[in-house]
DNA sequence: AATGAATGAGGATTCATTCAT
DNA sequence: GATGAATGAATCCTCATTCAT
């Protein structure tokens, strides 16, 4: 449960293996995003990646190989990303500025979070572990920045609050993309992260 | 678009109808929530339901129909029980107490809040659109009471923001059901609810 | 391992059931006889059988569950036809109409004795120690004719000899199926039926 | 029809085709054992050989070379079995050697006896006639040695009956091997090779 | 000679939907 | 109105074979 779910392959070379599965994924974000993870066929999937059924086949097993590859791709990337910004001062400025970041990250990659959300539940088992792990360690991105500010004296606040106002921080993120459709109408992406910035660290009430 | 989406039937007896459809729409949210809209079968639901698969066509004319009838069904019932709570004096108390109302209606209904919205993209074009309006009349709900917070001088918002936050609020009550994996180690329904009214009107920070 | 292993449907009138089961099993000998079982199709299988592939898997699971039906059926008969002539009096004259009859019986039916034999092995586990049980129950009624020779005193044999020749009495009654490509050419069914009753009761020395 | 059906190679090296051929012998063996010859793929075997796919169709045109290679060869090993072993004095003793050790040898290869009666139905024709001629080959020799009996006045039959007879104490040697599951629990292959020395050369009559 | 990645035709199985009873 | 047998398009996956390196 705690170790990489394997994917199975029938090639050997490494590095095939890793431009034919960003070839597969790519495709598979794409269609998936259109179709859903259970309309877009295996045959789809192949040949927008460019190449046959038969060589897909040879770097998965199943096709819920390739959702779970989507989903690890994924937040591989996100944590990527947000590594690159890792503030370690404790003031709330860097707490905005990690929100501001991620909100930017997700503005980037929306389409690649909605797939993954609304499809990672057809995961076998012991893969949705793995992804949930991954959730979890997001989270514990957003809890630790929190943590440090509560250390600094920036914010008060108890542990089981840290952990629940990481969730918040981390859902609002989603929202972006998920309410996508109904909220770009109104705000641009800078002006939804500075509201959300508001009422979150500092509230609604006047 | 406007209208609500029409659900053809064979049959005339309009209380028949109703019966059966209830009948459908239980058993299709118990298998939804397991096995999700693609992997539930036909016929499973008509056997869960009690009836034979010829029976079922007699009340759908295909299995997004059933989908649909699930989503709407859930709408309206939690429209029906946030009407129950209307509050209408424009005070931060009113506004706790409807988040308060809210958040237990979806600990009620959490597996109807995650079968709803994890397969509404499986609706075809028009029950989505549908859907979709269905969702912002839920936002608008609390939008309405923000604005009489607003109006009676408790909140200092604009009408951006105050679509915004009706928007948040929505969502993190539906974190509770997406995310009850996670949460309910943590927090009892009352726990959660505290902690969000608390960060979400009046910050987090000290 | 000893229950009749059994062949799902979702089919439940039962008359139907035996029917096109008996269509199935029809269309399988006869292309199995031609392809062996591995090249025949479901799809040939449904066809020849006179209904469609959908129609086919109302009534089996996997293809495996037709030849398990066509091995069954075939012992069926096999033990049918040979339960019409059960000899009782310990006679060498009734051995050798036994044999007479088990003889002819495989002329009748050897495309089925070939099919059964060269197939059987295809079986899953269970379905092929059923039907190894099967062969066993076959040569346990030449056996027992030979213990009732051997109690008449018209036989010498230890018990061990007479299951060992048991063995020999059905094996080459199977041979006229295996090897009618050859001996054919050279003895008629009835032939070749009483010169093995001799070489097998009486021996070949002179 | 009557040549020797030849397996074309894209390789020079006669020595090396020897060698490669053998271990792909063993290995097919070993594999249609277990799976038969539809369900092992050439992968495995090419693998269970030691060298790779490409490598394995350097040495044959397709799969089915792989199984009459697989089946002349056993056919050859026998043949040079039972050819060290050529009795030529026309006694009784002389039938009953040859039986026993061809009996032995059955013994020694009944896995590969196995193989052969079971898959050579999958070879293409002329492949197929070919080694049935083979099956033929071995039939004589028994034959030779009956007509040998006769001459020498120790046997008192036809040339029709002394082939039949060959047939049949060919096809009780394969007994042996099919039947192991079930002989060997009663009998070892000594017992078993006197008892049917017994019954097939002085009948079962007292 | 050896390798192994690529191919795609082919096959088993599923399941939404229909329609005669 | 209810039933359930029949249908066949659709889909996942396999595997013999090829060919560039």
């Amino acid at each position: 449960m705690d170790k990489k779910h394997e994917v199975l392959t029938t090639v050997k070379d490494e590095n095939l293996i890793e431009k034919r599965r960003q070839q597969m994924i790519q495709a598979a974000v794409s269609l998936f995003k259109v179709k859903g993870f259970h309309r877009a066929t295996t045959r789809e999937i192949a040949k927008e990646a460019g190449f046959s059924i038969g060589t897909l086949y040879e770097y998965i097993r199943t096709k819920e190989d390739v959702l779970y590859l989507v989903c690890d791709s994924i937040y591989n990337e996100v944590h990527t990303k947000l590594s690159e910004f890792t503030p370690e001062n404790g003031t709330l400025e860097d707490l905005e500025n990690a929100v501001r970041h991620y909100y930017s990250v997700i503005d980037d990659m929306s389409d690649e979070f909605v797939v993954m959300y609304q499809e990672s539940k057809s995961l076998p088992k012991n893969a949705l572990e793995y992804v949930l792990k991954k959730e979890l360690e997001m989270v514990e991105i957003f809890q630790k920045i929190l943590v440090g500010c509560i250390q600094a004296g920036e914010l008060e606040l108890t542990e089981a609050q840290a952990k629940l106002y990481a969730h918040t921080l981390v859902v609002q993120g989603q929202m972006w993309a998920f309410r996508r459709w109904a909220l770009s109408k109104e705000y641009s992406i800078e002006q939804f992260t500075e509201l959300q910035i508001q009422v979150l660290l500092y509230g609604m009430k006047k």
